[in-house]
DNA sequence: GCTTAACCTGGACGC
DNA sequence: GCGTCCAGGTTAAGC
């Protein structure tokens, strides 16, 4: 029987096309979604509180403090034929395809370029929880009110001015170090300009990797999460721990102890662009997936 | 170009 | 209860 309130969602066809939501907004890439009810995804992107619930092959959908159809389906990449990535990576790796079969459904999403900046810059030597509960705290210490819904206040993420200028974010307390990067990185994004971030979008991978590496605070591997969940670069492969525990496993790298250098992650990640190509990046989500289900059983 | 230490916090773990 | 380790990194110094 479908809940009462379902009723008032809007309804989207996916037209066949893999979703699956349990899966795509817990698999690293976004840290503000939880599940309610045991069936509805609530988060808050950008300026809207968005709830999702897909059934049937559609994708349910409502958008907080006004409908915006639009966000969502650019959010979730929606107009994306991923169907055909999937086939396209399945033909050239038989584990992958075997991951893809078992987590159908996982895609990248299109994210905010400051939100996710900010939120992989909170996620240095942090754990996943603590990055989401962080971003939370900030969130609801300097964002906007978005909307009040279902007895509790959702906050937009705090905007780059905002956290430039926010005196005491370097101080909150659980960010520690990170909270001094965050402000930091912030003042150097209001000092390039307002669309400087939006605009790497229209540049190569390169291009927009080595902008981003420009900034103080920012290394290869959050330039990587930037380029990969936010501006369509889907050949970028961050490497982290998870990435290089899984190149040793399954690939035989011969790196076990040895520290994570600017070599060897050039390394890492070439691995994967040579056998995935411009789709590198969907691999890595893949098997990245995989390898932290693995780690949370452990 | 590699290794190491420092940067903060808090949960997990062993004792 | 207490000490230690570690978690989706980056930077700078030393070699």
């Amino acid at each position: 029987m479908e809940h009462p309130s379902l009723s008032y969602f809007h309804s989207l066809d996916l037209n066949g096309q893999p979703l699956n939501l349990d899966i795509t907004l817990t698999c690293g890439q976004a840290f503000r979604w939880q599940k309610h009810d045991g069936e509805i995804w609530r988060g808050v992107v950008r300026d809207k509180l968005i709830e999702l619930k897909s059934c049937d092959g559609r994708l349910l959908w409502r958008t907080f403090p006004v409908d915006d159809e639009v966000l969502v389906r650019d959010y979730l990449r929606l107009d994306e034929d991923v169907a055909s990535i999937y086939a396209r990576l399945s033909s050239t790796d038989r584990y992958l395809a075997g991951l893809i079969r078992r987590f159908h459904g996982l895609r990248l999403l299109r994210q905010d370029p400051a939100e996710t900046l900010f939120s992989f810059v909170c996620s240095t030597a942090n754990s996943i929880h603590r990055i989401a509960a962080a971003i939370e705290t900030v969130a609801a210490q300097y964002g906007e009110l978005v909307c009040e819904h279902a007895s509790a206040c959702y906050y937009s993420f705090p905007s780059v001015e905002k956290l430039a200028s926010a005196s005491t974010v370097a101080g909150t307390k659980s960010l520690g170090f990170r909270g001094r990067n965050l402000q930091l990185v912030a003042q150097q994004l209001c000092s390039r300009g307002a669309y400087w971030l939006d605009s790497l979008r229209n540049k190569t991978y390169s291009e927009a990797r080595r902008e981003l590496m420009s900034l103080w605070g920012v290394g290869r591997k959050i330039a990587d999460c930037v380029c990969l969940f936010a501006l369509d670069k889907d050949e970028a492969v961050p490497v982290d721990t998870h990435v290089r525990q899984l190149v040793c496993r399954l690939w035989g790298f011969d790196i076990n102890g040895k520290s994570l250098t600017n070599g060897l992650y050039d390394r890492i990640a070439a691995a994967f662009t040579e056998r995935y190509g411009l789709l590198a990046g969907w691999a890595q989500q893949f098997l990245f997936y995989e390898d932290l289900l693995r780690s949370r059983k452990a």
